[in-house]
RNA sequence: CCGCCCAUAGCUCAACUGGAUAGAGCAACGGACUUCUAAUCCGUAGGUUGGAGGUUCGAGUCCUCCUGGGCGGGCCA
């Protein structure tokens, strides 16, 4: 279903070319200006479009006499009940109750594939997210990460788009070496001796327990070798279990992906080697102090960077280049990165790796999520993952839950930073306003469960008398309702999955509203049709809104 | 020194990519349960959108400068 503004978008914009092919109006060029947009304000219509303000210049009319003009035109559609013109040349729509009464129909027809579009119809997404280091279990900034990008997957996926998940694993480099040197020690230690721990070597208590483990399975059978003679093993097993750990994390976390990509494997193959060539054929690779350089600076960065060190060793930036290479040879139309802010000036590089190899770096959008602060008791909770000191993503799942720590992450703009207040998160209260939302959603399924109980049969939809929903609480509802589709396609669009929860509590007030005010089940049983129908209707929405976010839409509370 | 992000009610955050009188929740105060769930609702109060200019029909949103906060600027990842 096309959203209402584009209809009304192009009724506007069709109008307008019959007047101008009638000779009533000049012609001219409609700009991306035009815009349809919902009032803030219920006087203000329905729907309202700036069309002659934006055309005014051109046209070189004042803009509310062009609006006069195309007022008079468009009220031949029987759609609109009555248009305005308004302010400093708005035209404002105001439709029919019979007109949302039948779009009510609609949405109960298409149930749960209600808010789903075709925006993204044959397009394919990549998007990558989390990507941590499996160093270390997986922190709250960690989880932010993961919300947003798994709730933008579902997103994309219900606006239309062909979605795939994926978590990069960073299975190379110095830090995998740190790693295994960091268990090696703690498990030395383990069986009494004495080690200098460095201060590069990750302090984490569950270093700690990972050497305990090896200790109690395989002995001390490691206890007298040297440590490069085991560090792979130290490595490999430690990797292994943080790895598991993760996965558990995310799952419990109800968030999951298509794809693990190993950077391990992308050298391996030789693929990272064979993209640095490609470079070199383009002419964009040059030596400089014995090390290869890509000349960044000529695609917007700031300068160039090194991919391969004059120790021969490849940089990760070269198996970053790589790797977003196979992405769009996968045939991607379009990737999304989601990565921790502090990583922004990575950005210009990867573009330009990207163009470099022929690509419109457009088609990746980084999406940069802001920190989290962890706030308790009125005051900030210290973070330091070298010393081991962080609150992890699972404790914080165990003490407020998974749908309060979804929604939290979810009810905010990327950009900008988080003050995650475990009291509040805790409280399952008003305070918390992921409750609000499941509230409403609950209340209406003991809606249903009074009808159901009080034998209230629910009529199909050809016996139910839309038409006695007519109380402006109803009708402010149902046009809500109906502005569902177009709220998910412009969280896909815009990446912003936040416009998604901001509906939700908006939806949820009105209801709560509506059922204070009125009763669903009542004596006039053609009403209660009508209203079980329009409580049925929400229920839907709030749903699927719920369930893009990766919440639970429960039937008690 | 340079670059990116942020600054909106006492607090946490919105504002549909430039629209009309800037909105919610919490906290404060005052009300509403014999009813399908009061995890709710109604009302009151709360603002020079950090500051100063500029762009135009119109600016919280765009451009410049300033202030304050966060993060970056390795042949680390």
């Amino acid at each position: 279903m096309a959203g209402m503004r584009n209809i009304i978008k192009k009724i506007v914009e069709d109008t307008y070319k019959e007047l101008v092919k009638d000779g009533v109006l000049p012609d001219g060029e409609i700009g991306s200006g035009h815009l349809i947009s919902v009032p803030k304000m219920e006087k203000h219509g329905d729907y309202a479009s700036n069309f002659g303000l934006v055309m005014a210049a051109s046209l070189k009319m004042p803009p509310r006499k062009l609006a006069e003009i195309m007022k008079n035109a468009l009220s031949n559609n029987p759609d609109f009940q009555t248009i305005e013109v308004a302010g400093p040349g708005f035209l404002n729509f105001f439709f029919s109750n019979e007109f949302w009464q039948k779009r009510l129909l609609k949405i109960k027809k298409e149930g749960e594939a209600f808010g789903q579009g075709s925006e993204g119809a044959g397009k394919k997404v990549l998007v990558e997210f989390v990507s941590a280091n499996p160093t270390g279990p997986l922190h709250v900034g960690h989880g932010r990460g993961a919300a947003v990008g798994d709730s933008l997957c579902r997103i994309l996926k219900a606006a239309g788009f062909q979605v795939d998940s994926e978590y990069y694993i960073n299975d190379v480099g110095n830090q995998m070496n740190t790693l295994g040197r960091s268990v090696y020690l703690r498990y030395q230690e383990y069986f009494g001796k004495e080690v200098e721990f460095p201060d590069e070597c990750y302090k984490g208590e569950y270093i700690k327990e990972i050497a305990k483990e090896i200790a109690e399975r395989h002995g001390d059978r490691f206890l007298h070798k040297d440590m490069e003679e085991c560090l792979d093993f130290f490595t490999r097993e430690a990797v292994d279990r943080i790895f598991a750990g993760i996965r558990e994390d995310l799952d419990i976390f109800r968030v999951h992906f298509d794809n693990w990509f190993s950077e391990k494997t992308l050298h391996d193959s030789g693929y990272v080697e064979e993209t640095i060539s490609m470079l070199m054929d383009k002419g964009v690779i040059y030596e400089k102090d014995g090390a290869l350089w890509f000349k960044t600076s000529e695609f917007g960065d700031e300068k160039d960077r090194v991919v391969k060190r004059s120790n021969g060793v490849l940089t990760y930036f070269a198996a970053d280049i790589a790797y977003h290479r196979n992405k769009l040879e996968r045939g991607y139309d379009m990737l999304v990165d989601i990565w921790g802010a502090d990583h922004h000036g990575y950005v210009p590089r990867v573009k330009a790796a990207i163009e470099a190899l022929g690509h419109d770096p457009k088609r990746l959008s980084v999406l940069l999520v802001q920190l989290v602060n962890l706030i308790e008791g009125g005051k900030l909770k210290a973070m330091s993952t070298r010393a081991g000191e962080f609150v992890t993503l699972r404790q914080v799942l165990d003490d407020v839950g998974v749908d309060a720590t979804r929604f939290i992450f979810l009810t905010r703009k990327c950009d900008s930073h988080l003050d995650f207040d475990l009291d509040i998160a805790r409280k399952q209260s008003q305070e918390n306003p992921v409750y609000y939302v499941q509230y409403a959603h609950a209340r209406l399924c003991s809606v249903f469960a009074t009808a159901r109980e009080r034998g209230v049969e629910i009529l199909p939809h050809s016996k139910i008398d839309l038409t006695l929903l007519k109380d402006p609480e109803e009708i402010r509802l149902m046009k809500f309702l109906v502005r569902f589709p177009e709220v998910v396609t412009a969280s896909a669009v815009n990446l912003e999955p936040h416009r998604v929860s901001y509906f939700l509590t908006e939806l949820a007030g009105m209801l709560h509203k509506y059922y204070t005010k009125h009763r669903f089940i009542g004596d006039d049983p053609e009403l209660t049709q009508a209203r079980l129908l329009l409580a049925d209707v929400t229920r839907t929405v709030l749903k699927n809104g719920l369930t893009l976010l990766g919440v639970d839409a429960p039937e008690k509370m």
